[in-house]
RNA sequence: GCGCUUGUAGCUCAACUGGAUAGAGCACCAGCCUUCUAAGCUGGGGGUCGCAGGUUCGAGUCCUGCCAAGCGUACCA
């Protein structure tokens, strides 16, 4: 209905042009709102005012650019708004969903629908049902959405919890959408950070062979180490053992004793290296495989699934790292400094240049990433989304400048940041940190107050805000959970129609359909106003990457639904009301379904 | 110091991207279960939209300057 007023108006301000009472050359962008106050009926735009300065504009104009500033720019000979929103209203098309037009304050055109009109919507939900919602605004544009990519050392932990049910739907909107959506998760299996894994559980391995040493300040220090470690006795026996003054002989000094933590762990993952040779692999992967396999069995029991799981090794292997920078080297955008290699990021708007080889000869983290947001692009995708932690947020002029340097659209790359949630049980502020005994871990938090939950609070916020995560709020059962608020809506619905049969009525879909006009109590209207409203709130919540937008319609269908069920008995005496009633809650229930669905939540029947 | 993000009710957050009288939930107070699930509903009090200017028909939203918080500012990932 929006889009068709948005068509209607369009159509009367081209005549308008046609008459010469706007200019020509105007494209205006025409914004059709829906009322707050239903005094000012049900559609409103403010065309006029935006259109009042610019009529009747002198003909120089269309020397003038055409964008906003060239609009913004022409002397308008002063138009009253009201005047020009009569001659807008005279040229608009006759449509019969249209009752009245009237203008109000300052210049506003507000549209008075046909009341008719409004009980269409339970048709067409009806007759789409699992699909109502669904549009194809995305034209099959390829996007990708690479979202958690935490490194593969550990279990993933609260605070990938967001990123994940963030991406997962984004991804899911975009896919409703219309848009060709292929989910990623980098995985950051080379790098220092995974020598440093492979080297701890190496060392809780020669523990449980028997070694008895000082464990490395800087080394993981978790207990699933440990567990790696034990399959890795369990499979190879003690294959990869070495007596502990071997392993530590001639290193400089940990942290404790004075030295430096850093040094430290890099001279013991050389000393894995020379020691193990070719085994140094099989404990690595072993390390890698386990807490992969860790990672994606609890993304998936988290309803977050992925197309490709994309390895950042596979970039060395097949010369694309050196290849991207063969690139940026061509293109005159690398220098030598101090034994490493930079780039020159700083011409291209980051506030500095950044190395992409180390003085000893290893790439950083950085080159790798220029290699494979290269290669994203050159997959063929039109959009590329990457969903980072904020307190990434300094990498993206880096990767932007490096995309730019090697000659690629750097537009194309949407990097969406998502700020840090913190835990609060009640009062008090669970402590993030991996050493303390409090659950940390995602699994843990899925354990304690479930997936929906789960999922519903992480999404609730706008990406950008601060959260705070109440975990007493999110496990109570009670009125302050809202979660089971728009379950419960659901589950009343679904109640509604196990009654049905018990109190000996049968349900006549197409009865109800001839005599939807008996629903015409004000609660009513506002739950048809409401539900006409779900693919608006669809579209834009996908178009603008905020999930939390189908989350506050969510709560306000379930709030209209529970006003109704309590002022209204559904299952009456009259055939035809009855059955118009039922048509319109079975709308309720198929579109709290879709949209609950589309979070990953489940709908449950009963509660 | 510089950069990014954020300041809205006692608390946690919205506000259709510049529109009409800034809205919800929680908490607090007062009511509603012989009728489809009370995990619900009805009513009530609560606001200098961080502060000060500016832009215009119109600003919580845009521009400038302050103030405050978080994050970043590595040859770490």
């Amino acid at each position: 209905m929006k889009k068709q007023l948005e068509i209607l108006i369009s159509q009367a301000v081209k005549t308008l042009k046609t008459q010469g009472v706007l200019a020509a050359d105007l494209t205006p962008t025409i914004h059709v709102e829906r009322t707050r106050d239903v005094a000012h009926g049900d559609f409103a735009t403010n065309i006029a005012l935006m259109l009042a300065k610019s009529a009747k504009t002198s003909p120089r104009s269309p020397a003038l650019p055409t964008n906003m500033m060239g609009f913004m720019l022409a002397e308008p000979e002063k138009t009253n708004p009201r005047q020009l929103a009569e001659q807008i209203i005279t040229a608009l098309p006759s449509n019969e969903a249209i009752l009245k037009v009237e203008i109000a304050g300052a210049g506003f055109i507000n549209f008075f629908m046909n009341p008719n009109a409004q009980y269409q919507v339970i048709q067409d939900i009806h007759a789409a049902g699992e699909k109502f919602g669904l549009s194809q605004i995305g034209a099959g544009k390829k996007v990708q959405v690479e979202f958690v990519s935490a490194n593969p050392t550990g279990p993933l932990h609260v605070g990938h919890g967001r990123g994940a049910a963030y991406g997962s739907v984004v991804g899911n909107l975009l896919t409703a959408t219309g848009f060709d959506v292929h989910r990623e998760y980098y995985v950051n299996d080379a790098g220092r950070q995974m020598d440093i894994l492979a080297t701890s559980v190496w060392l809780r391995y020669l523990e449980a062979c028997g070694e008895t040493f000082t464990f490395p300040s800087n080394a993981y220090r978790g207990d699933y180490v440990r567990d790696i470690a034990q399959k890795l006795v369990e499979t190879h026996g003690k294959k990869f053992a070495h007596s502990s003054e071997i392993v530590f002989a001639n290193l400089p000094l940990d942290e404790p004793e004075g030295g430096d933590k850093e040094i430290y762990i890099d001279a013991l993952i050389l000393r894995a290296k020379e020691l193990l040779n070719a085994d140094y692999r099989v404990v690595f992967d072993t390390g890698l495989n386990d807490i992969l396999g860790d990672i994606k069995d609890d993304l998936a029991e988290f309803g977050t699934t992925y197309n490709q799981w994309f390895s950042e090794r596979s970039l060395m292997d097949d010369g694309s790292i050196e290849k991207a920078l063969a690139v940026l080297k061509s293109n005159n955008y690398l220098y030598e400094k101090d034994g490493a290699i930079w780039f020159k990021s700083s011409e291209l708007g980051d506030e500095k240049d950044r190395v992409v080889i180390r003085d000893n000869g290893q790439p950083t983290y950085f080159a790798s990433d220029i290699a494979y947001h290269w290669n994203k692009l050159e997959r063929g995708f039109d959009t590329l989304i990457d969903i980072w932690g904020a307190d990434h947020h300094g990498y993206i002029p880096r990767v932007k400048a490096a995309l730019t340097a090697l000659g690629a659209d750097a537009t194309k790359l949407n990097v969406l940041l998502v700020q840090f949630a913190s835990l609060w049980r009640g009062e008090e502020k669970v402590s993030m940190s991996t050493r303390s005994g409090e659950f940390v871990t995602l699994r843990e938090l899925r354990d304690e107050v479930g997936k929906d939950a789960a999922r519903f609070f992480y999404v609730m916020r706008r990406s950008e805000q601060h959260m705070d995560f109440d975990l007493e709020l999110a496990k109570s059962k009670s009125n302050e959970n809202p979660v089971f608020y728009v379950q419960y809506a659901h589950a009343r619905v679904c109640s509604v129609f196990r009654q049905l049969g018990e109190k000996g009525f049968t349900q006549d879909v197409s009865l109800g359909m001839a005599n939807l006009a008996e629903l015409n109590a004000e609660h009513e209207t506002a739950l048809l106003t409401t539900l006409a409203r779900y693919p608006e709130v669809i579209e834009r919540a996908a178009t603008q990457y905020e999930p939390h937008l189908l989350i506050n319609y969510l709560r306000e269908l379930a709030t209209d639904f529970h006003t109704y069920y309590n002022a209204h008995q559904f299952l009456v005496e009259s055939d035809t009301l009855r059955n118009a009633r039922l048509n319109l809650i079975s709308a309720v229930r198929q579109v709290l379904q879709n949209g609950l669905t589309l979070l990953g939540i489940s709908a449950p029947e009963a509660m």
